[in-house]
DNA sequence: CAACTTTTTCCACACTCAGGACAAAGGTCG
DNA sequence: CGACCTTTGTCCTGAGTGTGGAAAAAGTTG
């Protein structure tokens, strides 16, 4: 099969293949309402796309009182890998050119093993997604990473949880895997990315996405672009020490957020709960698992377990401590909470938003909505297709 | 005499003339050079500009190996106002079309004294720099306010330490006032863009610039231009919680940046210091003048004095401890330190960088330098004349 | 003074793009 | 079902924009 070669040749074409992308198939008059151009100079542009072979016919619109007009849609066959490393699983999923996930599939994994044992696996599974009929090839693939990344390289700088990845040219080598562009980010980079365009973001400007899992990160989105800071580092939000006393951290200081609180400081409190016989509930899981996670925690909870409850509400004080920091200084129109923990759900909002509203000041908090992602871990895999889409459909 | 009436008519002339405003006179070869435009439509510009009366021919340059070229400039009797009003004074300058400070006049004055008082202030101090010759009228102004704006409409909203400001007209009444166009924002953001403009921060595309005078706020500028907020109140982190058993502040929380580090709490500690005769050199000082301010901080620290200098140690740990939170959130390439107590000068700067190196991640701060402004009070003037510039020298 | 540069002006040609005229296609209402 | 309206798509013209070459103007260097 024939992959996508063409790149739109100018902002116009670049403008309408994003409309296409983000409304769904449309009619060339709706397109005309949209983007201010002349008829004359709408029509020639679609048919230059259409020669390209980047957007085909569709059928016929529904009138709208008059002549009916013809669709036109992104062309069907474009698919684009989006993959999400965890710390502890990589999630690969296969989109069509408006970002539908088609399939989607994870597979745990220790991100310690290397990019080469992690790649082998990625490939497997965008291997399994192609054959099942779901792409014959891609056009592009995005990447995500839990650590910081050199954007324009593509490639991991100085990550802490991902050692052995330091340098490591992601997007050279997953290119030459896959013979088709790819663009790598940060995981929470992409996370944000993901609610901003099929997520609760839709339609805010500036916001941030707090990611929760085995470490903490922050996606910032500065009028409607990811912000990424000067080395690639912005949003690593785990380090901000919430305690001076506090407990001692894998960097090396005390008091860390995340040593406070992420997957792994709660799966370690619940099973010191457990052992210190203060949850029946812990003890009971710890028991039978071996083990505990932070979806033990969130399960206690939800049967009401106090340690449990005890610990997502410590925890999200500690969190929204900072939340209400950045909040003050960024003023963002929406914050949004997502990653593995987010199965804690309410009881965690509820806390985070206490401190919040009761540490900021009202001008900033006053329309200021505090809520859950709505995309679970499509999330991710949904902004790394955006990311790798956008880079595609920007002019040459 | 006839004010600037004319506005760029299109992008090209836009950038034609940013260029002549921030690198002054320049041939039109050189303006060539930087502006990727064929030789005859640069020609055909320039001449409309200098149609427009914006640009007036400036003699010859000097030759670059043949024919000489003529130079252009912004017309040379363009002035822009500049005006920053802080807690306690006001600063009122004049500048040509190149943002050069032609005349400033500072005057105490107590922002609480209410808009009217305010204005009356502002523009007798005008109407001197007028009467002493450097200009004949205004094209512009830009006013800086020491508090959150909404910035499209040019107006304070729900500022803390100006009650009776809140919901002023401010661009309306001074527009009407001065009879030219008026752009209105916080005095941060305008420190921030005269540093960035005329200061430290020349070059630099994401930084920030921390003010503390009598309260603390931040300047964000992101891709060189300035951020500020969903409801523009971003970078208000004066009231950022450092200590959460700390003192009492006026915004009725606990243990706020501002109530433990800011021209005001500084004055207030050095007061208890001599009272409590901790300091022999606050006592006299006391003595003498009735009241004490961040200046005899800052002067009792240079003549060593211990209790001075463990006070600029302590605020400059809770300032550094903030600043550090900001900089693994924001990855700015740039902390520029200004305001008031910027007289603290080096004895703060170090232990602000101590907190700052020791709490973030070496990714962050590995090439990160944190400066004091170098503009002192000319940044917030500078910055004015810079937003309204900004403005006019827009596409219409 | 001759040879070489740089700057500026002039001009012809290609290209872009807006908007009007008109044809095609469909709806609506009597 | 047919007259009349609206909407959509196509074609065409004219105004304007922008490029690049040629040549003149103004200097420098040896």
């Amino acid at each position: 099969m024939r992959r996508m070669t063409a790149r739109p040749a100018n902002a116009h074409q670049a403008r309408l293949l994003r409309l296409l992308r983000d409304g769904g198939p449309n009619s060339r008059a709706q397109l005309g309402d949209q983007v201010d151009l002349s008829r004359s100079k709408l029509a020639v542009e679609v048919d230059r796309l259409l020669e390209t072979g980047l957007v085909v016919a569709d059928g016929l619109a529904a009138s709208r009182g008059g002549r009916r007009s013809h669709n036109i849609r992104l062309a069907p066959e474009l698919r684009f890998l989006g993959v999400d490393i965890g710390a502890t699983s990589v999630d690969v999923a296969v989109t069509n050119a408006e970002l539908e996930v088609l399939g989607h599939l994870n597979h745990p994994m220790d991100v310690r093993e290397g990019p080469v044992a992690v790649f082998e696996q990625v490939l497997s599974l965008a291997a399994k997604l192609r054959a099942s009929g779901l792409a014959e090839g891609f056009d592009g693939a995005g990447i995500g990473v839990p650590g910081p990344v050199r954007f324009p390289e593509g490639v991991p700088v100085a990550p802490p949880i991902m050692p052995g990845w330091d340098g490591f040219p992601v997007r050279e080598a997953l290119s030459q895997e896959l013979g088709c562009p790819v663009m790598v980010d940060n995981d929470v980079n992409l996370m944000a990315m993901g609610e901003q365009h099929a997520g609760v973001a839709r339609s805010v400007g500036d916001f941030l996405c707090v990611k929760i899992g085995t470490g903490i990160g922050c996606g910032i989105v500065v009028g409607g672009e990811v912000y990424r800071g000067t080395t690639g580092s912005a949003g690593d939000i785990g380090h901000i020490q919430v305690d001076p006393d506090g407990r001692p951290c894998a960097c090396g200081n005390k008091g860390c957020l995340e040593a406070h609180f992420s997957g792994a400081a709660l799966a370690r409190d619940a099973e010191d709960a457990a052992r210190e016989g203060r949850s029946p509930e812990f003890a009971a899981r710890l028991e039978t698992a071996g083990r505990l996670t932070a979806a033990d925690v969130a399960a206690a909870a939800a049967a009401g377990d106090a340690a449990a409850l005890d610990l997502i509400r410590e925890g999200g004080n500690r969190l929204g401590q900072v939340i209400a920091s950045l909040v003050s200084f960024f003023n963002p129109g929406l914050v949004v909470i997502g990653g593995g923990v987010t199965g804690l759900g309410h009881n965690l909002l509820a806390s985070v938003r206490t401190q919040v509203y009761k540490q900021s000041l009202p001008l900033a908090t006053g329309n200021l909505p505090i809520v859950l992602g709505e995309l679970g871990p499509t999330a991710g895999v949904i902004g790394a297709a955006r990311l790798i889409s956008d880079h595609l459909l920007s002019p040459a």
